[in-house]
DNA sequence: CACTTGTGTTAGAGCGCTCCAATCGTTACG
DNA sequence: CGTAACGATTGGAGCGCTCTAACACAAGTG
């Protein structure tokens, strides 16, 4: 009646329970005959075998947990996608939980994957801090994708936040821009780089940085616009955290009256699908999303099986993609 | 040196390996005093319980697995959300794997998910067609979340694509449009559905329905829309598979230099935040993703503790978001 | 005082698998 | 013809946990 077992699989075939484990685990030194009697025999059954014994036995589960801290958002979907095709290059697979943009439940998240005993933790745009952090690589290799370097003892896979919002204050500089103010990712950890960044950059361009909180979900963007409108303090230009909060800053600025890029222009980062649709024509910082995947995964290869210990960063380049919603300023006249 | 197990906590706490299990379960049954041994003995060694180890004692693992048909796509964030909440309440907890959009990665995944013992599965849009989820259901309970109805033996809960392409084809005749192309799903399971319905309620208008090869992707909108130009049978609306091919639909359409609404109307499907962007701002029907999660939680529920065996279908309503996408037609001259 | 009753604790088997060491047949070789 | 060598197969211990049945002990009952 209930699940076959190994156990069932033998008897069927007239072999061991040894024997059906080597057929299972494909291994050379068995004969063609035993071989076939015993997958006819699993297949007759619809035998299936059980992982978590098959975990608690080997001792290793060659799989990776992968926690996102947004499923919601697209770009964390690239990522993913780069981890789970490396990681399937390599034989491991992949446990994926939703942070769900909190940070308790990353935490517990977290704590059920090592209690599953994945061989390492792949966070992804994480919304812990270094003792959490160091916490979960005390239980097992830990990697942060996406977040900011700085996390002492955990490796990162990062591209240059600063850098990123250098990139996209020069280019609104450039453009003419002098008035520019950056809405940051609130309680995100890669908030604090990409402000430094854009704070440093306005400053080597002799210009005064005017930073207002922002948040990283769409919704996120408007208590800030209006605020810019009620105060009459409306820049030429608007940096965001990201695709996200740009969208939702477009979104407010059109109900405001504002017309992007005439009356101000607006700088998004991650350059998702979202900032590509024509309609939105984003201009946007972009991090080479696959490649970060990938490279996670290599590095907690690089603890699993090459045993190094000492904490790497890898940092990426972003870039810049230039669309539609940034223009010189003043081709309107202002207030 | 390696992890601790309860062993050696029951050791450190001068106890039994049994008493440590009953107070990690916390069994009422256990004296004050040996149970805050047993706590901070576990503490201090940073005691972990094994999930596989337990799982495999207990023979079940309140556990379901949920396979999203593509991560990329925000409609599936919300379902899942729903279905997180609710199997929270209920003391489950989820695994997520992703599909990719490719069914025999789904099907691995099911594997995968029924290897591990999982004691639901739950898809979210999925590729997979009868045989396959007929066998996913014969390894565990299988619900079908936001997939057309009609797969026999498995439970489903949908909303009435039927009704949802009516909604959509009435609207837009209402508006005074007669030329409305529908740009199907492709290989998504809920093409038929909602091409058959859109079908039907032109044929009940006394239309005449035009069908065109779409996808469930936002990059499967280009090759239909650049052949209605080139072909020069523009109609006056287009009814997409969902949002993401609406929102391709829209970048397509711009670059023909087609100008929506006042040129031609667009309806999407799923209403996600991109639908609801203003610079978008796309009618769309809706379906209720996180009231569809928390059901498929119940479905699944009443196979498992309530023991029902008939396969069921939940079928809610949809209702129609309407936005700026849609005007009557004829507001520009036509060709 | 023998007894039930109940509370707190523990020994030990068992979950389904892996993997090492041992065993069994063959064939090869001096 | 004895034995070494090798390939194929198996027994059994062990992975870390749960859970049943049994046990020890204290307190209440007639």
């Amino acid at each position: 009646m209930s699940r076959p077992t190994m156990e069932t699989v033998a008897e069927r075939a007239g072999v061991s329970r040894a024997l059906v484990s080597l057929v299972m685990n494909d291994s050379p030194k068995v004969s063609e005959a035993k071989r076939t009697a015993v997958l006819t025999a699993a297949e007759e059954l619809g035998y299936r075998p059980n992982l978590h014994a098959r975990n608690l036995a080997q001792q290793r589960t060659k799989t990776f947990g992968i926690i996102i801290n947004d499923i919601h958002n697209p770009f964390f979907a690239e990522v993913v996608y780069g981890i789970e095709t490396a990681a399937d290059e390599e034989g491991f697979s992949v446990l994926i939980l939703n942070g769900g943009r909190d940070p308790e439940r990353e935490r517990k998240a977290v704590e059920t994957h090592l209690q599953f005993q994945v061989e390492a933790l792949i966070l992804v745009g994480t919304r812990l801090h270094d003792d959490d952090l160091l916490r979960a690589s005390y239980g097992a290799p830990t990697v942060i994708v996406a977040s900011g370097p700085d996390h002492p003892g955990v490796d990162t896979i990062t591209t240059d936040d600063m850098l990123g919002a250098a990139l996209a204050v020069d280019h609104l500089v450039s453009l003419g821009h002098r008035d520019i103010v950056h809405l940051d990712g609130g309680h995100n950890i890669s908030s604090r780089p990409r402000s430094r960044g854009y704070e440093r950059a306005m400053r080597a361009a002799g210009l005064e940085p005017r930073v207002l909180r922002g948040g990283d979900g769409e919704s996120d963007a408007e208590t800030a616009i209006v605020t810019l409108v009620e105060e009459e303090a409306i820049p030429t230009a608007i940096f965001a955290f990201n695709d996200l909060v740009a969208a939702g800053a477009l979104d407010t600025l059109a109900s405001a009256g504002l017309q992007v890029p005439r009356d101000i222009s607006v700088v998004g980062y991650d350059n998702t699908f979202i900032a590509d649709l024509n309609h939105l024509s984003l201009t946007a910082v972009n991090q080479p999303r696959r490649q970060m995947g990938e490279l996670a995964v290599r590095t907690v290869l690089e603890r699993i099986e090459d045993g190094r210990t000492e904490p790497t960063n890898v940092d990426l380049s972003p870039t810049i993609a230039v669309r539609g919603s940034t223009a010189p300023p003043g081709l309107a006249p202002r207030r």
